[in-house]
DNA sequence: TGTACATCAGTGAACGCGCGTTCACTGATGTAC
DNA sequence: TGTACATCAGTGAACGCGCGTTCACTGATGTAC
């Protein structure tokens, strides 16, 4: 019953944020969804931002979970196009997690960030030194390289913009934008 | 009289934005700010959301406004790369507008929004027929073209992002994204 | 083995606050006849 | 030319509401001696 509690607010939020954004994740918006009272909200997470804290960290790292396999994917190429896939695959398949994500940048605590991220950018890192891919620096890798990719998936989460008949359109932009120059 | 005080408005709403994000424009700071009072606000805009839509549509032509004169720089290319450039800057010179397309595009009545857009979706086109530029979709030259330019600016007006630092490397992906393939 | 105490998950009524909005009003400026 | 009325910009007190948060409390489960 301990982790129960606490793992039924959470539920409760990302659906709520799924549903209608942000705003609609209010303490008493959680307590009518998840059957836990307020106080024990407060009890488990301190506050609303530290709820969100948590949201962030773990849907982080669920959203890099479902990337990292992409990376064994054949070669340079094919992985690239293979992380966009599932990049959109997952935020199709999470929308309350992607949501939160974009929503919710403040929640983010850097460090947790950048720790999670390491194994991707690793391996970006160790293809631009073998020369399978083109050089770019690592902070430019989320914004710069997977723009394309984030702009749609913004789009789709606000107002249902196509994601299928983008997908390719995107794969090509984020490979043109990696692809050794040659 | 009449319009200054409706633009006061809009000016102090501007820059409330450009302080605090979209949540530091409530009704109140606005007649703070903007010494006009509340009833006034109301006369001129109906509501919160009426002001939202003015702003909205205002911002968003005043970008494209800004954009326009970049596509008859020279060539296809030196065009594009003048897009990139004189977007970041406006970006950077109207953090207000900038904070505020990107934080409620709810506010926006997309039959203005795509009448607005249309010299430079017409020029995209008219390039694209001739060769000059790959054949991309149009509704995919906001998102997918231009997506590195609008997850790097909504990092700049997020936490200060070094806009300088990646502009060419944006202006790098975005024409990659539309050179002609060869 | 029993007693006393600490810890922890969880409850729900109550709080103060700031929000968007309403409304009855004033005063200045057209407009009709 | 004067009078009556309509229109419009603007005022500011007051409203109800829903928000995040607090707090005194219950009850179950260790832990010490």
């Amino acid at each position: 019953m301990g982790p129960t509690s606490r793992q039924a607010v959470l539920d409760a939020a990302l659906e709520l944020v799924a549903e209608g954004g942000l705003g609609a994740v209010t303490i008493s918006a959680l307590t009518a969804r998840s059957g836990v009272s307020n106080g024990s909200v407060y009890h488990h997470f301190g506050s609303r931002a530290g709820l969100f804290a948590v949201l962030y960290g773990e849907s982080f790292a669920h959203c890099v979970d479902a990337l990292a396999p992409a990376l064994g994917t054949g070669d340079a190429e094919q992985a690239v196009r293979a992380v966009v896939a599932r990049y959109l695959g997952w935020v199709v398949g999470n929308p309350g997690r992607a949501r939160f994500l974009y929503a919710a940048p403040r929640s983010a605590d850097p460090a947790v960030k950048l720790a999670a991220f390491e194994p991707v950018a690793r391996w970006f890192a160790d293809r631009m030194a073998a020369g399978e891919l083109r050089a770019v620096p690592l902070w430019a890798l989320d914004p710069v390289v997977m723009g394309p990719a984030h702009e749609c998936a913004r789009r789709y989460l606000l107002h249902g913009f196509d994601l299928g008949a983008a997908v390719r359109l995107v794969a090509d932009a984020v490979w043109g934008a990696v692809a050794p120059v040659g």
